[in-house]
DNA sequence: AATCGATACAACCGCAGATTG
DNA sequence: ACAATCTGCGGTTGTATCGAT
């Protein structure tokens, strides 16, 4: 497996990015996308990899960061998201829009962990320190305090282990990766037959609806010991409908790369924009992951009509060549007004919001259009503080 | 004012999977 | 089929900042 050819070259940069590299490397960002990363740094100017251009975009000059503290909301969803992702920093990120991996990556190492410790919560198995006291006593065949080889062994597991049993008849402090993800396609494992449809592809869907029965059960946090992860299907899709599902979560129920079209201007499509961002790469697994994503919603939930979204099924078609055209100028000097009224603005907006992966979300949000050249149609921190509170509403409660 | 330790944050490193030729 | 290359991820390290002494 060969390494990153910049790896070895000598005479690049390295450390702190200074302003005019920020600045360089920014501009040539917004006219001309990044392309492939390892041409940024020569066409840019930089005397960086294209690794190491990458990463600052993504962590720090991206125009849709969230900057700042994170909220007790955030706060609590990185801990709940901990205690069933493990330290699969990215998928955290991506239920938290405005946050990077890194960011939480650090929160997490410099702050939460010791805010768990003094809880008397063990911050890699989110179990009691006492009872992870116990377990260090057990056989290591048993120890469960390996967080990585935890979660690593987790996929496995799924297939591998029967059925266990129903939430409710369990330790309700027993809230580790496995045994929730276990639980999860226990019971919804029959809609990817495919073996081709891995287990961790189920995990972004699975937090989703987990949010949705905090909604509908108004559960409380893993650390609360009186609470649980277990996961109760709404009967219909009217209750789903009552949830608090948002955009944000949208996004791990569809794949990143599902097209998702504004019914309003399909004319400007989110597939565009990827397309024209990873050079007309088309994902080998788009189809699979589409397809068990959207039998998952037709089939179990029945939901896809009921979000509003709009899920084309012709995701492999190729573009039409006026998509393909698109360019970096064409998206920057495009007004992005997506709809007739604010409502379907904010609507349709989110709905593309939430389909682009976090690294590449300046695309669809304040920046085609607006990101520097005028005000954007709506505020991104809008569709944030939104989802925040129903977040907020939906968690109830915090450490 | 100088030093030192703690903390937070930014960036690098190495690896694995995906893609490409 | 294979090797080279690219991308993304998670662990780790480096560094700036701040408060205590």
């Amino acid at each position: 497996m060969g390494r990153h050819s910049c790896c070895y070259k000598q005479k690049l940069r390295k450390g702190l990015w200074s302003p005019e590299e920020d600045e360089k490397l920014q501009n040539y960002i917004t006219k001309h996308g990044h392309g492939c990363w390892s041409s940024v740094p020569k066409l840019a100017g930089l005397q960086r990899c294209g690794k190491s251009c990458r990463l600052r975009w993504i962590n720090y000059l991206r125009p849709d960061l969230k900057r700042g503290a994170f909220s007790q909301q955030e706060e609590n969803m990185i801990i709940e998201l901990h205690a069933v992702l493990g330290n699969r920093w990215s998928q955290i990120a991506a239920q938290l829009p405005g946050r990077t991996d890194n960011e939480i990556k650090n929160l997490w190492n410099s702050c939460l962990k010791k805010k768990l410790r003094q809880r008397g919560i063990d911050p890699n198995t989110h179990k009691p320190l006492s009872e992870v006291e116990n377990d260090k006593d057990m056989p290591p065949s048993t120890d469960k305090g390996n967080q990585k080889a935890s979660v690593a062994s987790n996929e496995l597991s799924l297939v591998d282990q029967p059925a266990k049993a129903m939430p409710s008849e369990r330790d309700p402090l027993e809230v580790s990766t496995s045994s929730n993800q276990e639980l999860f396609l226990d019971r919804f494992g029959a809609t990817c037959h495919d073996n081709r449809c891995r287990p961790s592809d189920m995990v972004g869907s699975y937090f989703s609806f987990q949010h949705l029965n905090y909604g509908t059960t108004n559960m409380g946090l893993s650390a609360n010991p009186n609470s649980s992860l277990c996961f109760i299907p709404p009967s219909t899709s009217s209750d789903l409908n009552n949830s608090p599902i948002s955009s944000s979560m949208l996004h791990s129920i569809f794949p990143t790369h599902v097209k998702l079209q504004s019914n309003n201007n399909p004319s400007i499509s989110s597939d565009a924009v990827q397309n024209w961002e990873c050079n007309n790469t088309v994902k080998s697994n788009a189809s699979m992951q589409l397809q068990s994503s959207t039998n998952f919603l037709d089939n179990t939930w029945g939901v896809a009509e009921s979000m509003k979204v709009n899920i084309n099924k012709d995701a492999q078609v190729p573009l039409q060549a006026e998509q393909e055209d698109l360019k970096w100028s064409e998206y920057l000097n495009t007004p992005f007004i997506l709809g007739n009224t604010p409502q379907n603005q904010i609507q349709t907006s989110q709905t593309i919001y939430s389909e682009v992966k976090p690294e590449t979300g300046f695309i669809t949000d304040k920046s085609c259009t607006s990101w520097y050249h005028q005000p954007p149609a709506f505020q991104l921190s809008d569709i944030y503080s939104k989802d925040m509170q129903r977040f907020s509403v939906t968690f109830g409660q915090t450490l």
